[in-house]
RNA sequence: GCCCAGGUAGCUCAGUCGGUAGAGCAGAGGAUUGAAAAUCCUCGUGUCGGCGGUUCGAUUCCGUCCCUGGGCA
């Protein structure tokens, strides 16, 4: 049912964190006269500045960004929040007649976007809580069988370590009746929601890792610790997703004494250096993707844009 | 110069009463369907400081040299 009569044109900018982005982002932007779609789970929220590295307000002043700072650092927000608000965002977007980039490391969001999720509910609320307290009480093991007796199928790919997995398999049954598997069976990602081209910024791994490390101590001087201690002061635990992030959750330690600073900088390096890892595992997993280096190959990937917002290619 | 303690994986170290060695951290690879900056899985061969000697066999014992730390002069 390909209906869609002009089918709605994602430019996707993807890659590990510190790799540039935001940069390429804002350039590309400022070509193409386009706005800029926010993919990743931290900026988000609102009072999340410095750690997350967003975009300054000057810039963007100068090109407009969504799903920045649309929640507080408590409220939940899942891929499927970020779907349907990037759904809003390029409805808003494409009605002014301007093209859109969407950019961010956040793979599952970025998925989320283009393939959609499963048609199952969301349920961070009561019977999740009640699935934690069930977890600590029996443990994982018994989680795992109790999920075993109502999707062996699922049970079978999830690690008894992996409680997240587990806890989240067993309340789409608790709310539903059907199992998660069940879901996922006819849906596979196979959905097309967008057209999209997908560039990937390449870097060397030992360079990505320097600029990592310079890009963490200039968090630290533009006051990162600051932004922490206003977090906590707002009344945002350590329990909250915020401290959760990289960054805030090593500040955290720091600011009640756990560790030095000078470890505090290392855990915090060593953390996005990991983070980074498991943005290009999800990343090259991905073979749509078109890998190119940046800036050094900015003009390429100008060339590859308009030619994609250009063409008209009916699937 | 003399005395003592060390020199083993990228780092910190353990160990072998002589049969070529193993932890933690760092690192690498992977998974990922409403928590995703989360969560989880897998991965350890290195002239055991150099050179000689003893021995069937030395990283282990002996000698010597080099290096590091500490002490005495």
């Amino acid at each position: 049912m390909k209906t869609q009569q002009h089918p709605q044109k994602l430019l996707i900018i993807c890659g590990p964190t510190a790799s540039g982005k935001s940069d390429l982002a804002l350039r590309l932007a400022n070509e193409l006269d386009a706005e800029i779609i926010n993919a990743d789970s931290m900026q988000i929220y609102r009072g999340m500045d410095i750690g997350t590295a967003k975009p300054t307000p000057e810039q963007r002043r100068e090109t407009p960004h969504h799903l920045i700072d649309v929640a507080d650092p408590d409220q939940p927000f899942s891929a499927a929040d970020f779907a349907s608000a990037a759904d809003a965002a390029i409805r808003e977007i494409s009605a002014q007649g301007k093209r859109i980039i969407v950019v961010g490391g956040t793979g599952l969001y970025i998925r989320a976007l283009l393939k959609g999720l499963v048609d199952s509910p969301s349920g961070a609320g009561e019977i999740r809580q009640a699935l934690q307290q069930e977890a600590r009480d029996l443990g994982n093991e018994a989680m795992l069988e109790k999920l075993r007796l109502v999707d062996p199928e699922l049970a079978g790919r999830i690690h008894p370590n992996n409680l997240v997995r587990i806890i989240r398999a067993l309340e789409v049954h608790r709310l539903t009746g059907v199992t998660l598997s069940h879901y996922q069976q006819d849906h596979g990602f196979s959905a097309k929601r967008y057209e999209s081209l997908q560039i990937g910024i390449r870097v060397e791994r030992q360079e990505l890792y320097q600029r990592i490390e310079t890009r963490v101590d200039r968090m630290l001087e533009q006051g990162l610790l600051e932004e922490v201690r206003h977090l906590l002061a707002g009344g945002y635990g350590p329990e909250s997703k915020a401290m959760r992030a990289i960054g805030y959750k090593e500040a955290v330690a720091f600011l009640s004494g756990e560790y030095s600073l000078e470890e505090a900088a290392l855990l915090i390096k060593r953390d996005t250096r990991r983070y980074a890892k498991r943005q290009l595992t999800w990343f090259n997993a991905d073979p749509e993707i078109i890998w190119l280096e940046y800036p050094e190959k900015f003009d390429t990937i100008l060339q590859h844009a308009i030619e994609f917002f250009d063409h008209l290619q009916e699937v």
